[in-house]
DNA sequence: AACAACTAGTTTGCGCTGCAAACCAGCTTT
DNA sequence: AAAGCTGGTTTGCAGCGCAAACTAGTTGTT
C-alpha cells in the first residue's frame, strides 16, 4: 500500500515524458550535447531549451556553453543531484509496478 | 535513437502519476472500489473521482456505480482496451530505459 | 558588399490540466 | 434536529508544456 502512494509523490520534473528521457539518456552517458539530445527525442530546440532550463534551475544538470571552432556548443550533464534523482525515479516506478504484481487477483474493497 | 523518441509519444492520459497509479492497480485484480484506491493512492476524492472521469471518457476503465446495502459504491475495473494500453505503457517505458543502457559511456554530440 | 539561408539556440503566449476547496446528497449518532 | 459521518461531483485557478516568434551569429551566393 504505502509503495503505491509513493508514486503519487513522483517528481512531476522528472516524470513529464521529455525530461524522463533526457535524464535517462544523460544517466547513461558522460555528456551530451544539445543537438544530440534533440535529435534523439525529436522534441523542437524551444521545448528542449525550456526543459534543459528547469532542470538547471533545479539542479539536475549542468549546462555549459562553448565554441566549438565558430559554432556554439552547448554541452549537458547531469549533476551527482540529477544522477541519484532519476536513479530513485526508476526504482520507484520499479516498486510500484512490483508491489502490484504481489497481489491477489481479486475484488478490492476498503474494508 | 528510435526508441527513445517514443518516449515523447508517451500516453499522458496514463503517465500522469495518479492515473498510472490507479491503472497499475487494476491491472493487478479484478476491480476495486472507489474507497480502496483512494485509501490506495492518498489522492483526495475530487481529485479521483476526476481521474477516474477521464480515464471512463477514454474507454480505459469501466465505472459501476451500486448500493450496498444503504451506502452507495462505486466499483472500477479496466476495460479490455486499458488493459493492452497500461501493459503497452510499461513496456515503453522499460524499452526506454533499456535501450540507454545499451550506450557506451561517451560524450554525445549529433554528429 | 549585400542578401538569403542556415545553425544553434532563447523567449513569449496561450490552451490545457491537475489540484484543492467548495459543494451536494444521504445516513447516523447525540 | 443538528452536527458530523460516508461517498462522491463540480468549480476555479495556478502552473506547465508546446508551438511560434525571435535573437545572434555563420556560411554561401551573386
Amino acid at each position: 500500500m504505502s509503495l503505491f502512494r509513493e508514486i503519487t509523490e513522483l517528481d512531476k520534473l522528472l516524470h513529464e515524458p521529455a525530461r524522463l528521457a533526457i535524464m535517462t539518456a544523460l544517466s547513461n552517458c558522460e555528456s551530451a550535447d544539445f543537438t544530440f539530445l534533440q535529435s534523439l527525442t525529436g522534441l523542437s530546440k524551444g521545448n528542449l531549451s525550456s526543459h534543459l532550463a528547469k532542470l538547471e534551475e533545479a539542479g539536475l544538470v549542468n549546462i555549459i556553453k562553448s565554441f566549438v571552432g565558430k559554432i556554439p556548443n552547448t554541452n549537458i550533464s547531469l549533476t551527482e543531484e540529477g544522477t541519484n534523482a532519476i536513479e530513485e525515479h526508476w526504482k520507484r516506478l520499479d516498486e510500484m509496478r512490483t508491489n502490484a504484481r504481489l497481489w491477489k487477483p481479486e475484488i478490492k474493497t476498503a474494508t
